[in-house]
DNA sequence: AATGAATGAGTCTTCATTCAT
DNA sequence: GATGAATGAAGACTCATTCAT
């Protein structure tokens, strides 16, 4: 329990002081105007450390990003949290629409926690193969797995229907979550919404379709 | 007729080959390598023209990626291309199934057509008040009306079910094609894919939901 | 009487209205922000003529300068004036006093007519040898010869005191000129003088000194 | 008495000796050839330094010309020489000879000091309003009221004449001085001038002017 | 003669990275 | 470990000059 990062990565030394302002300096205006429209000197100032500094930990400035970024896929990663998830997921619902309605809750939770982390990580994603690499291995060695593993089940117990492939399903509910997120916290994030109810619509539209019964 | 690019903007003159050959190669690099990470000068080579001549047409590197980016934003308002979608909607479609996989289509030509530009539009939005501009008056005043008063009048003839809110619909559809096409064209862009099927199944989850009838 | 400028010069033809329009630009642009601030397309724009046209005339834009210049010397050492200045001091003036008086008028009046040339010429004396020995050669060779001989006589003639060198005499006079114009039109160009009063003063002091008698 | 530089601006910090070399560097090449006439990179090779290390103390080039200028109007108003000016006034001449005499060598010697400084001065004045800012500063609200005021002191104790104000007075004399400055270290700048007599001569004339007596 | 598009060397400035202290 | 002065390569942009039309 000395360290606050348990297991997970490489990463062995726990942070410095110094070390976790720099992140932290860096996570809030890479978020703020991009990786590349940031410099190192800024960090450094926000940060209350030396230029030099920085370089002692990382030796560049995209092993900084890297490192600002990797938390979040070792949190994703973190046993704890895909126990919660699987736990989730392996709770005998009723029915689908609680499981879904539970999984979208959570989701949300998790992306206002890291908002800015995604935030950089959608940005840089095109343009660095390191963040790119993180992100696909994640998504395919641990979560997609899992998912799938579950959409089958779910599919087997006659929870939703059989005919439709996994990987459609499961692309057309995150779209749909995702386009939630993305005008919730981003085009327009305003304090206006009635969270629950957008929730409620989203789930029952990809529950039933838009088609009329 | 005689001018290839009929009306729409401010933009009187045609453009010369110069200014064309400039505008592809900083399109097709943008695109690759993000609007930072490109110099003048590589475009200027690319392009084979000498870097001052850049600056003769557009004053910044910032107005050169605003030259890129804005014809897709024009053409997506052209008078042809709003008639076409609009007709699109306004067809007699004898269910609501049909319209889906017919813009499906649509949209599946206009992205494969416009894939750099909207990885670019894409990339730097977040980064260039300028280039948001353009994209948020383009969807406020010009797609959304139409998006919204199609489907207001689809519930209307009882094709899609009433008891929800036009918006959260749009975005449902929209985040299922994004996300399809995010992975189609993005993610995994082989050739592996059936287009066909997919689209099938994209269009019939969200015509009648994920749960078992 | 066909050529404005009547000998003089190497300069055979006359200047053509696109010419002239060009060294009215170029004089008013280099007096304004100076030799070094100003581009060639700038004063091209403002003479309404093509970039090209310009360097059809003067091969470099130090040609062109040195023809701005030029007539100020030109003109200063056009027989005409010449023998004007000639003809003020060799007048039968009762007193040293009414000569100075007539020469500080007759020079306010010729620095209000070539106030801007004056100025390109000043300013851009330390940098560019070429105007510099325009400007000596003028002074050398045609001014001081004249006015050192025009005191001489005057000494002679026991108007000015004799026991003062004329370089110093001439000097004094011309640094309190000097200084009067460039307070007046440089420093201070307001409308509030009063220049009869201070030419009298300026000419009082020059002829019986700060001490009181 | 730890810092060089005694109080008088803002300017905390000591320069460091690449910082003073840059200036030195800058001072000289200015005067010579320019503030435009010279790039940053010919300075930083001049000074033994990296371009990039001039940008670290100053923002812009502009920045520089005025650390390069700021000096010599510090120095002109720093306590120790404004006392000495002063004191050279307030000293019970035996007449106003004597004083302008010591006047006259007084400058002579801040002149050739500060001869550089002075070019620079005088020659980027029209040009950089921050520069036209710092001199007339200087002078009006610190040279100019105490000379009116010793001015008019001297004229009260009949030691110079009342019938003429002191601004025409001042600007006489100043003139006299300048151009005799200008001849000596500008125009004329060799070593055969019997500068001892010169003086004589100027301050002679100013006191009992050109008219024999 | 006149044009103006095109050039490319040159300018100021930024910034990730290094290293002596 | 920490510092921050120093670096120098690279970047966006300017501008006098040329040349095909």
């Amino acid at each position: 329990m000395k360290q606050p990062e348990p297991a997970g990565a490489g990463e062995a030394k726990p942070l410095t002081d110094k070390q976790q302002r720099v992140l932290d300096a860096a996570l809030e205006m890479f978020a703020e105007r991009g990786y590349s429209g940031v410099a190192t000197n800024e960090i450094a100032k926000r940060a209350g450390v030396a230029e030099g500094t920085i370089f002692k930990t990382w030796k560049t400035k995209k092993d900084l990003l890297v490192a600002v970024v990797a938390p979040l896929f070792f949190r994703l990663l973190a046993p704890r949290l895909l126990e919660e998830v699987r736990a989730l997921f392996l709770r005998p619902w009723p029915d689908a629409e609680s499981l879904l309605r539970a999984v979208l809750l959570n989701r949300t939770e998790f992306i206002r926690e890291h908002q800015r982390v995604l935030k950089v990580v959608l940005q840089e994603l095109p343009f660095h193969p390191e963040v790119r690499t993180l992100a696909t291995d994640a998504i395919k060695t641990r979560l997609w797995p899992d998912l799938r593993a579950t959409w089958e089940r779910l599919q087997a117990e006659g929870k939703v229907r059989a005919d439709a492939a996994p990987h459609v399903i499961a692309r057309n509910i995150i779209g749909a979550f995702a386009a939630w997120f993305l005008v919730r916290y981003v085009v327009d994030p305003g304090d206006h919404w009635n969270d629950a109810d957008e929730h409620e619509q989203i789930v029952r539209l990809l529950l039933d379709g838009i088609r009329p019964r």
